[in-house]
DNA sequence: TACTGATCCGAACGAACGTTCGAATTGGAT
DNA sequence: ATCCAATTCGAACGTTCGTTCGGATCAGTA
C-alpha cells in the first residue's frame, strides 16, 4: 500500500547521510520544522494534515512526496531529535572525567537542548507512545541507549561516593524534573538553561548523597499512617459529586 | 446548541452533592471509570467516541444522555481526580506539624493515588491542556491552589531551615518527579507508594538542604563550556540527516 | 393495569479525516 | 529551445468523526 511511495522517495540520488542537504533534503527539513510547531501546539492525533499543508506552505498531497504517512513524519520528528541529543551528549562527556561533572554535564546538555529547541522536545516527550510496532520499537532502542547511559554515570557516582538508594528510581526520577520542564517554562519570566541546569543538578545530586540531615523518613511516615486509623477504603475511580450544575 | 441537553441533566432531583449517588449518579460514574480507562490508552483525541460506547457497553447515542460533549467527559474525569486529591491533601495535612513531615506527606499523598488510580492521574497530567476556555480555566484554578499549597509548605520548610534556592524551580522539579511515574511505573517490578514517596522525599529534601557536599557548580559548568570553545552555532530545528533509506 | 418520566438506542447528519491519483508545473542539464 | 526527472497540486476516494433526533424500552407509582 505505501511501498510506491517509499520507492519513489529512495530514488533519491543521495548517499545514506547526505552532509549538508539536497534540494529534497533542504525541504523535508523545512516541512519537518512547520509539522514540528504544529504537532507541538496541538498534539499528534489532534493536528491534522490539512493542519500541516496549511502551516508549511504546501498543498496536502504535496506532503506525501516527502513521507509516506503521518506516522512516519512524527517518527522523523522524534528519532532526529532524540539522535541529536544523544549524539551531542556523548561528544560532550568525552570531554570530562569527573562523575559528578559527568552529571551536570547530562543535565545540561538535556535542558539545554529542551530550551534551545522546545517544540521538538515538546513532541519528543508528550508523544511519547503515539508510535506503533515498527517504529515505536526504533525509537525505543534509543530511549533505552539514554537511560542507560545515565544509569552507568549515576552508578559511578554511587560506587565513588559509597552511596546507596534505587538507582532505577533516581534516574527516573532526574528524567522526570527534566522533562516535565516542558509543562512549566515560560522563557521571559523562567531561567536560562545552564542556571536552571545547576539548581536541578543541586537538588539531584545533594538528594542522591547519604546525608544525616534529614530525620528518619519511614518512621514519622508510619506515624502519619497510624493517624488515620479509621481510613476508608479507596473506592479507586467511583464518583461521588458529578452533579452537574449549571 | 447544547442547552437542551444540559437542561434535560439538571432535571435530576439530587441535591448538588448527592452523598452516594442516584441511579444517575452511579450510571455515569461507570461510563466516567470506563472512559478513563479509553482516554489512557488511547489518548483523548485518539479515543472516539465510539471506542467509549464500545467500553462501556452503551449505545453512542446513549452516552449523550449522561454528559453533552467529548470534551466535557474529559473535563468531568480531570475535575473529579484532581479535586479528590487536593481534598485528601487537605484533610491529612491537619494531622502534621513539622514542616519536613507535611512535605512528605504531600509526596506519599500524590503518589499514592497517583498508583492507586493510574489511568485517572495519567489522564489527568497527560491530557493537561485538551482542554478549551471555560473548562481549561475551572482546572487551571484546582492546579494552581494544589501548586500554592506546595510553595507555601516548602518556603515554611526553606525559612525554617535558613536555605536559598529558587522556590519555583525546586516545586516544579517536585511536580516533575512524580508526575513522569506515569511514563514507567510498573506494579510487577516496582517499589509501592510509600517506598517510592520515601527515596523521591530523600531527593528532593536532602537536594534542596544547602550542603557543601558537592563541588560549586557553576565554576565546574563554565570549565565544561570553555572547552567547547569552538561551539557549532544550533541551529535550532534544521535536520541534515533525514534519507530515507528503507 | 395504565401512566409517566427516566433511560436507552438505531439511524442518520454534515464535516473532517488520512491518503491516492493523474495531470500540471517546475528546474537543471543538454 | 528541448527534454526528463523532480516536484507540486486539484480533486476526489472511502472511512470515521462528534453529535442529534425521534422513538422504543424501562422502572416506579397509583
Amino acid at each position: 500500500m505505501r511501498s510506491t511511495l517509499a520507492t519513489r522517495q529512495s530514488s533519491q540520488p543521495g548517499r545514506d547521510v547526505p552532509a549538508s542537504g539536497t534540494r529534497f533534503d533542504r525541504r523535508l527539513a523545512e516541512i519537518v520544522t512547520h509539522a514540528t510547531a504544529v504537532f507541538c501546539e496541538k498534539g499528534y492525533e489532534g493536528a491534522s494534515m490539512r493542519d500541516l499543508s496549511r502551516a508549511s506552505g504546501m498543498s496536502l498531497a504535496g506532503l506525501y512526496y516527502y513521507f509516506e504517512s503521518k506516522e512516519r513524519l512524527l517518527f522523523l520528528i522524534q528519532k532526529h531529535t532524540f539522535a541529536t541529543v544523544v549524539q551531542r551528549l556523548k561528544t560532550r562527556l568525552l570531554g570530562v572525567t569527573d562523575p559528578e561533572q559527568k552529571i551536570r554535564l547530562f543535565i545540561l546538555n538535556h535542558l539545554e537542548y529542551f530550551l534551545a529547541n522546545p517544540a521538538a522536545m515538546k513532541v519528543l516527550t508528550h508523544e511519547d507512545d503515539a508510535l506503533k510496532n515498527g517504529f515505536a520499537s526504533e525509537l525505543a532502542a534509543i530511549k533505552r541507549e539514554y537511560y542507560r547511559i545515565c544509569v552507568s554515570l549515576l552508578e559511578e557516582f554511587k560506587e565513588i561516593h559509597g552511596l546507596q538508594f534505587s538507582t532505577r528510581i533516581a534516574v527516573l526520577s532526574l528524567f522526570g524534573m527534566m522533562n516535565w520542564i516542558y509543562t512549566w517554562h515560560n522563557p521571559r519570566i523562567d531561567a536560562d538553561a545552564e542556571r536552571i541546569s545547576s539548581e536541578m543538578g543541586n537538588i539531584f545530586l545533594r538528594g542522591v548523597m547519604n546525608g544525616n540531615l534529614v530525620h528518619r523518613a519511614e518512621k514519622t511516615m508510619r506515624a502519619v499512617e497510624r493517624k488515620e486509623s479509621a481510613k476508608p477504603e479507596d473506592r479507586s475511580l467511583e464518583i461521588k459529586e458529578l452533579k452537574i450544575k449549571r
